[in-house]
DNA sequence: GCCCTCTTTCCGTCCAGCGGAAGGGATTTT
DNA sequence: AAAATCCCTTCCGCTGGACGGAAAGAGGGC
């Protein structure tokens, strides 16, 4: 139950600031509700320690707390989230083209944003009578693993490819793709139709049609995507108005490729963000 | 342009945690990327102080920075933000429900939270073929002015109605309520009918239909709303429809007025949250 | 060219944050 | 009912990390 041996190993000394964002860090799909000695334990900080830094989160409105005395993200935090460029700004953008491609499709659909190694779904909108598939808001998944996920990763940097090429790939079904060679030719496909379609990567029961979004300077800044069952009619038949979603938020966005010259005066919202570079998550 | 005068008179020693708050802090709706030296002006920080902390952030993923050297809110902001109880959480469960109230009405749909003496959209459905309203995924509008707000206000505690009654109420237009007398008689008639309308609270060409949303204990946990144009066929036929969404969300999250005996197996998803507290914005 | 603003790095000082410890409350076990 | 666990909260003395001044580097505009 001591922990004497870690202590010694890891040198872990945080600075102040690491101390507070390892307790925000705490919080998972899995732990939505912690108490102060949960929180304690999990983070390895000293309980007075804890105790301080919760009272001041919970003061700034960074969390709540509950009842029955559980401690979770507030939502100030909600809030702030909405202010990411890639994220709200984005969503706001795109939300109705999505929602005129749900009513279009009747699929599960996904907008998709590059962070470290991982696509995080910006939007998700779920079709009620379809397959259930494990993707929410916020949610995170491995970008070799889902239809959005490779498109990202095909308009990479070949460097940052490479990167996640080298790095562990997680199987989630026997058709995750997750040999660097298979996956280096999958990309290339990707890059040369413009549309990634995939099989069973994340869930057994599901398949995946999805194309790049991109931006300003014609970069590929986010990507939609469509889930549906398994065995449903061609998803090749998805490609086409999924193209036309995709081109007509890419114009919104201002992507040159995207706009037309006979286009009118169809509002073009200037999207704040210059350009965000994809980043490893090492960070430093 | 100096500020002498303040720094004598404020003790303002801030805490570290506080310091990395105020940062994320100085981030809104009008300042979506800031640059070093805007966020060390804002703070009161010194650039040394606000260059590491920036870049502690920004490992973290807390914030991202762009190719033009300014900071916005990252992504993993945008995901700890769904983690909150009150918001990702309820999003989830209600939104299918939402999804078919703007299938039946057209209207603006707003799924409201209470915070401070605010009210915080955890979601906001926009049609887009009606009045453009203010109003955004993680907006935030004090409670008097919204039409989610006043209802959420009428079911909150006695004493955080009179602390938010005798507090400053921002005047939007010639129609807001500003007035303590005449708030506590509309309040009162909220509780007593179960809906709130009103009329040019915020921006003059709108107006509102909104009913509260129970939870667990039968608490009043979030508020659903309309907006539509002003001058739209009567608001009271939108009550029917209303009522039926907040019925079946409340009954998702377990509220016991709003189970039916004979309601068969209808999937009842166990709310995380025991209970959450009106918190008054000042804290401590 | 010069000037101005912004970003980055370095380093010595000092005090704020740290953690140990003790106390209080609630619940469960013997 | 006493004892044993938990968990939360508060207090306080010590120390090492955070702080801010300063200076150098990097653009950009005039």
């Amino acid at each position: 139950m001591t922990v004497l041996a870690d202590k010694s190993l890891e040198p872990h000394r945080l600075t102040s600031a690491q101390r507070v964002l390892s307790i925000l860090g705490v919080f998972d799909t899995e732990n939505l509700a912690l108490s102060l000695s949960d929180i304690s334990r999990r983070t390895g900080l000293t309980l007075s320690t804890t105790h301080r830094l919760l009272n001041e989160l919970r003061r700034w409105g960074a969390l709540s707390r509950h009842s029955d005395g559980k401690y979770s993200i507030g939502l100030r935090i909600l809030e702030l989230g909405t202010l990411a460029p890639q994220g709200g700004q984005l969503r706001e953008i795109a939300l109705p083209y999505l929602h005129d491609l749900q009513h279009a499709t009747r699929g599960n659909i996904h907008l998709g944003v590059p962070e470290g190694h991982d696509v995080i779904y910006v939007e998700s909108l779920r079709a009620r009578d379809t397959v259930p598939v494990p993707s929410r808001l916020g949610g995170r998944w491995p970008m070799h693993a889902t239809g959005t996920g490779l498109v990202l990763l095909a308009h990479a940097s070949q460097e940052f490819q490479e990167e996640v090429l080298a790095s562990k790939l997680r199987r989630y079904t026997d058709r995750t793709l997750t040999d660097p060679d298979a996956l280096r030719h999958f990309l290339a496909e990707v890059r040369k139709s413009g549309v990634a379609i995939v099989q069973s990567q994340l869930t057994y029961d599901a398949m995946a049609v999805a194309v790049p979004i991109r931006g300003p300077r014609d970069r590929v800044v986010a990507a939609v995507g469509i889930t549906v069952p398994l065995g449903s009619p061609s998803p090749h038949s998805l490609v086409p108005v999924l193209a036309a979603t995709s081109r007509s938020i890419s114009r919104a966005l201002g992507a040159p490729s995207a706009v037309t010259d006979a286009g009118g005066p169809r509002q073009t919202a200037h999207w704040q963000v210059r350009e965000v570079k994809y980043s490893n998550s090492a960070g430093r």
